[in-house]
RNA sequence: GGCCCCAUCGUCUAGUCAGGUCAGGACGCCAGGUUUUCAUCCUGGAAACCGGGGUUCGAAUCCCCGUGGGGUCACCA
């Protein structure tokens, strides 16, 4: 098996989503479990769409999952940060070993001229002028009359030396495949056999007006020149499928073995796509009722026009660019569905969780732990050595962010916490450098300034590290160590529950524990709380009698990290002026209680 | 609409290929418990074989029909 030569080949054309990353991931795992190679091609045909920086941040993708490409463009770790907690470092991935390559297809028109010169040769392939206005028109009246289109062969009605001779003479022309006129049968390891009649298929493109291969001709020269021998690609693929196998066959290649995967869908079973960006921003911008100059403000945010925003807005289909979109989530305060690796990256999944979890929809290993519970956790280890074609699933399946997000907390929680630390300086550090979090940037740049400090550091991910499931929010769990001790906001609420009711009252309670606070040495968790425990035992009180008050007058609410902790990274002189601007803010005797 | 694919708890799934265990697990949910709050952690619970026909002693599993969902119908990939 050490034969095997798997391949992903994304087009450049945005960033790499999580249906494409889970495609990397099967051919990545393949290619790993049989000794093989695993190779990358990037498919840059489309002009128009293409772009040198999606290619990049493709790569990227791919290296921060962990997803290394024996051959392929080449991308050095070694000098440059992957968004911050990234897989691999300090390699260079990629190459040309075989001397198969180059790996980007716009730099290969000649092979699929070659191999397109031939078809014609043997007329297998023909020359056709139709503009793209005609072919649309025919579409058109095809689709007015409740039919199907296909192509009506119309170039072939001209002449085989004139329509050559046109090409020749240099006339605008697409070349088109003569498709055979027999059903086609393709062999899948997920599907079984599929059957595709001939009256299905049509004479397909081959070679675009402008020069440029299409996506089927280019494939399927490069898999046979790079010696592909497995394809797993999504389902969307499946009826590509017969068209390669004809073209494969009227070119004398081998036919690779085909594994279609299936597609994953948002939790309403609808197609993943960027779209989904678009329609939850629509969808709450809608649910604001905007005025006119509140959509001024939101424009202004993300840097658009406001007849931008409105035509976006009315229609559908409309997409704002990433990052319009992203400062205007940003601006309304509400998270974006992730969809892309980089919004996996930035919220602060690790990269082996995405994959362990992506490796889940649509695959399984079919194994039971100790306890007779199905194995679901599992690292890229134990990818390489049990991923098969044989344990692919058929049905499309939803894409579940709870559940990722409870093997994200799960795995971020068992961490040894100096490991969480240097996780979260990571993804913090490149977080900062990209300004992501503007509405918040000066309590980031602190949480920063302080994580970078070793015993601070380490303080505050004891506090954080049990409570966080994404990086994203693990600050908010620290917040209170970052603010001013003169900018803690009581919350109503808690000051009624904790601060004024009860016998003793919190704010009683909190009179009488300021001066314990004094004593307490060392200050740290474990002799604070044993103090106050102390304290509590020797008046008969339960602990939280004293530790929900002192949580008020620390963070301003009822919820914090353990209160050894909570006091701990305020400091004896933090702790002491909270409680007593508590006192004075809190007292309704001293007039300043609400 | 044509063609293709799919169908087990709300979701991801094991079990289907070689018919025969109260259909198992995970996430989520609900109820208890531990704990100084939260988060953890522990215990328990509700929750599914899409429907209808066959084949068979026996069907989640094999066959047919229906229904539902998805994909695809480009000079995009």
């Amino acid at each position: 098996m050490g034969d095997v030569i798997t391949r992903f080949a994304p087009s450049p054309t945005g960033d790499l989503h999580v249906g494409g990353a889970r495609t990397a991931l099967f051919c990545w795992a393949l290619a790993r479990r049989c000794g093989g190679r695993f190779l990358l091609r990037i498919e840059d045909t489309d002009q128009a769409r293409s772009t040198e920086g999606a290619t990049r941040g493709i790569l990227e993708s791919l290296a921060w999952l962990g997803l290394d490409w024996d051959e392929g463009p080449e991308l050095d770790l070694s000098k440059q940060t992957v968004w911050g907690t990234g897989a691999l470092t300090d390699v260079t991935l990629g190459g040309d070993p075989r001397g198969v390559g180059p790996f980007f297809q716009a730099r290969r028109l000649d092979r699929y001229n070659e191999a397109i010169e031939e078809l014609i040769e043997r007329d297998l392939a023909y020359p056709a002028f139709e503009s793209p206005e005609e072919l649309e028109a025919k579409r058109k009246a095809a689709q007015a009359r409740k039919e199907t289109y296909r192509y009506d062969r119309a170039a072939l009605a001209i002449p085989r030396a004139e329509r050559l001779a046109r090409m020749r003479g240099g006339e605008p022309h697409v070349v088109r495949f003569r498709m055979p006129d027999e059903a086609i049968v393709v062999r899948d390891e997920v599907l079984g056999e599929v059957r595709v009649e001939a009256d299905q298929l049509d004479d397909f493109v081959l070679r675009k007006r402008d020069g440029y291969p299409t996506y089927h001709m280019a494939c399927v020269v490069d898999d046979e020149g790079m010696g592909v021998t497995h394809v797993l690609r999504g389902q969307e693929h499946l009826i590509n499928t017969p068209r390669h196998v004809a073209l494969q066959r009227a070119l004398g290649y081998r036919t690779p073995v085909y594994a279609h995967l299936p597609i994953i869908c948002n939790p309403d079973g609808s197609k993943m796509s960027k779209r989904d960006k678009d329609k939850t921003l629509k969808g709450h911008i809608r649910s604001l009722g905007a005025g006119a100059d509140h959509l001024g403000a939101i424009a202004e945010a993300g840097g658009v026009s406001v007849e931008e925003l409105e035509h976006w807005l009315g229609d559908k289909r409309a997409q704002l660019s990433p990052e319009a979109l992203a400062k205007m989530a940003i601006d309304l305060g509400i998270v974006l569905p992730e969809i892309n690796v980089r919004d996996f990256a930035r919220s602060g999944y690790l990269p082996e969780v995405l994959c362990n979890y992506l490796a889940l929809l649509g695959w399984n290993p079919g194994l039971k732990d100790e306890e007779g519970r199905d194995v679901e956790r599992f690292g890229m280890d134990f990818l390489r050595e049990h991923f098969s074609l044989e344990r692919l699933g058929k049905k499309a399946s939803r894409f579940d962010r709870e559940k990722l997000l409870a093997f994200n907390g799960e795995t971020l929680q068992r961490m040894p916490v100096d490991h969480f630390l240097s996780a979260w300086r990571r993804w913090l550090g490149v977080a900062i450098e990209n300004r992501r979090f503007v509405h918040d940037f000066s309590l980031w740049r602190r949480l920063w300034e302080e994580l970078k400090e070793d015993a601070r550091g380490l303080a505050l991910a004891r506090a954080a590290q049990p409570r966080t499931k994404i990086f994203l929010d693990a600050i908010e769990h620290v917040r209170f160590a970052l603010v001013d001790d003169d900018a803690v906001v009581f919350d109503e609420k808690a000051i009624r529950k904790v601060l004024h009711k009860g016998e003793p009252s919190g704010l009683e309670i909190l009179r009488q524990v300021r001066d314990l606070i004094e004593g307490i040495d060392p200050f740290e968790p474990e002799a604070i709380e044993g103090a106050i425990r102390a304290w509590c035992e020797e008046r008969g009180l339960k602990m939280g009698k004293a530790a929900q008050p002192l949580r008020v007058a620390i963070t301003g609410t009822t919820v914090s990290p353990g209160l050894g902790e909570t006091l701990a990274l305020v400091g004896k002189k933090g702790v002491s002026a909270r409680i007593d601007r508590c006192l004075l803010a809190c007292d309704p005797g001293n007039n300043g209680g609400d």
